[in-house]
RNA sequence: GGCCCCGUGGUCAAGCGGUCAAGACACCACCCUUUCACGGUGGUAACAUGGGUUCGAUUCCCGUCGGGGUCACCA
């Protein structure tokens, strides 16, 4: 049998990395199997509804390349795929009257007040549970108060007595008490149907056979089944995915600062490594090889290795996994991306210079926003510690960056060529010349020219950047510096 | 609190009765080097706990402890 999987996400907001995550579960498993992959709106809640939403989805489904066989936009033979649109056909409404007539389902009329007596608190956490009061109204009662329009919802009639097992491919066999299974409601007063209900009806009738989501819905499973054992519909297989929590092992939120994929993309990650790094969330490959496209992860994916732990979101391996990505990227490629940051910092540079410090900063950074701080002070040296010419390995100091700064400075006066290439060459013989090692002598002429430890690059790199006069000025100054 | 799930290094994570308990991130050291980074080599570091079952348990069973989820006219 051809497997189709589904994503339906509802447009509330960004998408949540553990959304991403199940779109892409759901995407691979498909793909996998050369099956279908739907993508289907579940906009069903109109309070937390927000406007775009819906394109927001679209975007990065495409962005991240888990394109889908039929959605919205794409139309099937299981349409519409917008369930607002669904309500409007009647679709959920037909389906809970039928449960209804097999005593499955029940109308409900209780009050907001009534159902809050139904309330108790319990470690500061509201509870409620149904009491099936309803269940109990007569045909006639409930067709009076049908007929005078008074509020109601639809309720599943779930025993109180007995189990239910349900299977999942992760976790195996769950069996539940019956008791644990409160009369949840399929139609809102609204007349739009609850995620539970509409979920079962539509995977039903979209042909769904693999069902992947969160942990979190696994507690509710039972239900779901016993409404399609109630339709007498087959069941999908369950694949219940691990938390991803943060550093504190807490659910992931939107505090984290990086919980949506637009949040990460717009601190400097790259999608690929977004997609990789989520793959790598609660799964994981067979081999060793971590670094994988989405294409690899089609081939590789196999859903039972999904692990059953909770995952923490690790955010300095996603930095670390970005830094090969962009460290894999072609030079051109690169440049593209890094040349905003490169003249956001350095406004006057030419572009063939900003190509050789696009080329210097990749593998060094780890996303985007890396570049500015390391590159700033080609425009401006700031203020620097003389403490910096002190090193052990370089068998420098204070002093010897003095005399061999004041015995360089004429000799780089004389020079025309300021190519990094020609400044090596002159400047390696220089050294040689009069019986240094390079380090004795380039690494104080860097520091002088950057005022830093560390750098992208070499000292006769950043005479290339800086220019004859740039250079000559800075090595002044750092000699004046040095009190010479 | 009831119910459900989970428990291998700081983090992710292989393992599926017998292993010197993989690998990755991070960390440390060394090599390379015009600093840093990249790259290379090596290193520190783990089976929550108590009982069973077994010739033998990280692996199977039970308890304990710890963590998480869920109990909405949200999904």
């Amino acid at each position: 049998m051809k497997i189709r999987t589904r994503y339906a996400p509802s447009p509330t907001g960004k998408m949540h990395v553990g959304n991403l995550r199940t779109a892409l579960y759901e995407y691979l498993i498909a793909k996998h199997e050369g099956g279908d992959f739907l993508l289907r709106i579940e906009d069903t809640d109109r309070e937390r509804f927000v406007e775009g939403a819906t394109d927001l989805i679209y975007r990065t489904l495409k962005e991240t390349g888990l394109v889908h066989d039929e959605g919205p936009d794409k139309e099937g033979d299981c349409g519409p795929y917008v369930q607002s649109e669904r309500v409007k056909a009647g679709i959920y409404q037909k389906y809970a009257e039928e449960l209804i007539a097999k005593k499955e389902a029940y109308y409900c009329f209780c009050t907001q007040e009534r159902l809050e007596s139904l309330k108790q608190k319990i470690d500061d956490k509201e509870i409620m549970v149904y009491d099936k009061h309803c269940l109990s109204l007569s045909e006639e009662e409930v067709q009076e108060k049908l007929a005078a329009g008074v509020p109601h919802v639809i309720r599943q009639n779930n025993p109180t007595e007995g189990k239910t097992v349900f299977r999942d491919e992760l976790y195996g066999d769950i069996e539940v008490d019956n008791a644990e299974l409160d009369d949840m409601i399929l139609i809102k007063s609204d007349g739009y149907p609850t995620y539970n209900f509409a979920n079962v009806v539509d995977d039903h009738l979209m042909g769904i056979t693999h069902v992947v989501r969160g942990n979190e819905y696994i507690s509710s499973t039972p239900k779901y089944n016993r409404l399609y054992e109630a339709f007498g519909w087959d069941i999908p297989v369950y694949i219940h995915c691990p938390l991803i929590t943060d550093e504190e092992h807490h659910k992931l939120s939107k505090r984290s600062g990086h919980s949506s994929f637009e949040d990460l993309i717009e601190q400097g990650f790259v999608t690929e490594a977004v997609v990789n790094f989520v793959a790598l969330l609660g799964w994981s490959p067979e081999g060793n090889n971590e670094i994988l496209s989405l294409t690899d992860l089609v081939e590789n994916f196999d859903y039972h290795r999904i692990s059953k732990s909770p995952a923490v979101f690790d955010f300095q391996k996603l930095k670390w996994m970005n830094g090969e990505y962009l460290k894999a990227m072609d030079e051109s490629s690169f440049y593209e991306k890094a040349k905003d940051y490169i003249f956001e910092t350095l406004p006057d540079i030419d572009e063939d210079k900003a190509k050789k410090i696009s080329a210097m900063v990749k593998s060094r950074i780890e996303i985007w926003p890396d570049i500015p701080e390391m590159i700033s002070f080609f425009a401006k040296l700031d203020d620097y510690d003389n403490a910096l010419y002190t090193h052990k390995k370089m068998k420098t100091d204070e002093s010897t960056a003095l005399a061999v700064l004041k015995e360089i400075l004429p000799f780089l006066e004389t020079l025309e060529n300021y190519s990094n290439d020609a400044l090596y060459e002159k400047i390696s013989a220089w050294i040689s010349e009069h019986g240094y090692k390079n380090g004795y002598v380039l690494w104080p002429l860097r520091i002088a020219l950057s005022g830093k430890a560390t750098t992208p690059c070499g000292a006769t790199e950043i005479m290339e950047i800086l220019g004859r006069d740039e250079t000559l000025a800075r090595i002044g100054k750092g000699v004046l510096l040095l009190g010479g």
